[in-house]
DNA sequence: CAGAATCCTGTGAGATACTG
DNA sequence: CAGTATCTCACAGGATTCTG
C-alpha cells in the first residue's frame, strides 16, 4: 500500500503546481498533458516500442525471432511491449494453438503507417550519430 | 556504493545471456546494442527530448518559457534534458550574464535537422491517436 | 529568473525459476 | 517454444527548499 506523499510542510503557494485535484477527486494536470499527441508520444517514448515496430516492418516474426533480432531485450520486456502494442492495435498476435506453441506477430494496418515515421527517425539516427558523438566528446573535453 | 548484484545461485547456462564480461573487465552486450542507430535512438527515447526539440522548433526560448510551454515538466527534468541536449550538440545555450539571470536555448543546425522527423512523429500521433484509443477501449472491453 | 541540492518514490527492467 | 511469476535493484523523475 502506497504511503501518503509525506509532504513536509503543506504550505500554499507552491511555485510550480503541475497538478490540481478535480471535483471528482482525481488528479489532473493543469494545462494539457492530456493532449492527444502527447498521449501517443508517451506511447512511443519507451525503450523498445520503436525497435519492435522497426523489426516487424519487413514482415511477421515469431516470438523467438523477435527476441533474437532485438539486441538486449529481455523476454519479459518483449512480452510486455508486445502486449501493449497489441492493446493499442498496432501489432496483431496470432496463436496457432499448436504444441509446442507457435505464435507470430505482425504489424496491423495502423502499425504499418507508423513504420514510415519510425524509419525517418532511424535514418536520422544513423546519419547524425557521428556528429552527436563528436559534439559529446568535444563537450566532455571541456568539462571532464 | 552500489552493492554486488547478489545473484542467488550463479549457475552457468542461463538461457538468455545478453551480456558478457570483456577482457578489460567491462560488460558489453553480446550482439550489437552498440550499433550507432541504437545509440541515437536511446538518446531520443526519453520522455522529454522530443517535446523540447518540438517546442524549440519555432525559435529560441528562455528557460521559463520552455517550462511553461511543456506541460508537466519539472524544472529538474527540464534542466537535465537541456544539459544533455547541449552535450550532444542539439541545443545551444546562451547565458546573457545579466542580473537577474537571462538564458535562452535554441536548436543548433543538427538540432534543426531533427525537427523534421520529430514533426513527422507528432503528425502521426495527432492523426492516429483516435484509432489507438478506439483499439484500446475495444481491447479493454474484452479483457477488463 | 534560472538553476542547484536534497530527499523520496514509483516504475523500468534484469535474473531466475516454473509450466503447458 | 512461448510464455508466467517473483524478486530485486537502479534510476527516472517529482516535490521542496535555497541561492546569486
Amino acid at each position: 500500500m502506497p504511503q501518503e506523499p509525506a509532504r513536509r510542510r503543506p504550505r500554499p503557494g507552491s511555485r510550480h503546481p503541475t497538478r490540481v485535484r478535480l471535483s471528482d477527486g482525481h488528479l489532473a494536470n493543469v494545462y494539457s498533458a492530456a493532449c492527444p499527441s502527447r498521449q501517443a508520444l508517451d506511447r512511443l517514448a519507451d525503450k523498445w516500442t520503436v525497435l519492435i515496430v522497426g523489426t516487424l516492418e519487413r514482415g511477421p516474426l515469431r516470438f523467438g525471432q523477435l527476441r533474437d533480432a532485438i539486441d538486449g531485450i529481455s523476454e519479459k520486456m518483449l512480452t510486455q511491449t508486445l502486449r501493449s502494442l497489441e492493446r493499442d492495435g498496432l501489432v496483431a498476435r496470432r496463436d496457432h494453438g499448436t504444441m509446442p506453441p507457435q505464435v507470430d506477430y505482425r504489424l496491423t494496418e495502423i502499425g504499418t503507417t507508423l513504420a514510415a515515421p519510425v524509419a525517418a527517425i532511424r535514418a536520422w539516427a544513423e546519419h547524425y550519430i557521428v556528429d552527436i558523438e563528436a559534439a559529446r566528446s568535444a563537450h566532455d573535453q571541456n568539462q571532464p
